[in-house]
DNA sequence: ATGGCTCCATACTGGAGA
């Protein structure tokens, strides 16, 4: 079971793109996050042909998220983050999969810092964990996945004293996601990769991805049984390197399959069937 | 050093992204 995230950077202009990757990559699950349209003009008949079941949350020019599936149909749970009835963005999006729970996750910006913005990124992360301690108590394998907007340490930046001001990176936005990390999330990529230089996102200007000028802001966390099942994680470099591809690069877990709850099964006794000695 | 690049809207420019 192969789970993705995507900051797709406007699905309209990026459309096949995404047919491409889809195809190359086939996650069983994708998250996509920057849809940057609204409901209407999601390509679901796109997506559907390319074998895929979706939900979205437009918006009109910004943000905007989506669950794909190519599996079992993704059950709608919610479309909103709980605790701000006047955010209006177009962030969240969380579904049953199977035996899945999928959550994804647009995280603001939060640039410049400090300012409104900023103040929106702290209460929108301090909403997030609210809600991901409801999401935890879940007995199902839970993924939340999607664009953190968040360098969690150092070696998740080219540059850290670049950073240190910048809203992705300032000490508020680490310490929230550490919040986050200690109610018993497992972020996969450095679970399984803890030493190594592993970037999500590339600038668009000044060649920063072929100096490997990247940071690591995607990310797909795990409650305990889904971490159980974690076999590998990485990301789609090659995506990132296409003629007119997003700035992000696709995030991915593989996971083992859900163990079902084992049903009490009736013990059935094998009877050896009585010895008869052929006779005659 | 506030540049550089690319999306979207209904546009020939500006906001946002990170």
């Amino acid at each position: 079971m192969r789970i993705a995230t995507y900051n797709i950077n406007g699905i309209t202009a990026r459309l096949e793109n995404l047919l491409e990757w889809l195809g190359e990559t086939k996650p069983d699950i994708a998250c996509l996050q920057e849809l940057k349209t609204t409901d209407d003009r999601f390509p679901a008949d796109a997506i559907g042909k390319a074998g895929y079941q979706a939900i979205w949350h437009g918006q009109k020019s910004w943000n905007g998220v989506a669950i794909l599936s190519r599996g079992s149909a993704p059950k709608e749970r919610r479309r909103v983050l709980p605790g701000d009835p006047k955010d209006s963005h177009s962030r969240y999006i969380e579904a049953e999969i199977g035996d899945f729970i999928v959550a994804c996750l647009y995280l603001p910006n939060g640039n410049p810092a400090p300012g409104p913005k900023f103040d929106y990124k702290l209460m929108w992360f301090a909403r997030l964990i609210m809600h991901a301690e409801q999401l935890l108590a879940e007995q199902r394998p839970v993924v939340i996945a999607g664009d953190y907007n968040v360098m969690p340490t150092d070696l998740d930046v080219y540059k850290p004293e670049r950073w240190i001001d910048d809203a992705l990176f300032r000490p508020e936005v680490r310490e929230a996601y550490r919040r986050l990390l200690a109610q018993g999330w497992t972020d996969a990529i450095r679970k399984l990769h803890p030493k190594e230089r592993i970037y999500t996102f590339w600038k668009y200007w000044r060649n920063s991805f072929q100096r490997d000028a990247g940071l690591r802001i995607d990310h797909l966390l795990l409650n305990a049984p889904a971490a159980k099942l974690l076999k590998s994680a990485g990301v789609d470099r090659a995506t990132r390197a296409k003629p007119h591809t997003s700035d992000h690069a696709p995030a991915w877990i593989e996971l083992g399959a859900a163990k079902r709850r084992m049903e009490p099964v009736a013990t059935i006794k094998k009877t050896k069937p009585p010895r008869t000695r052929a006779k005659g």
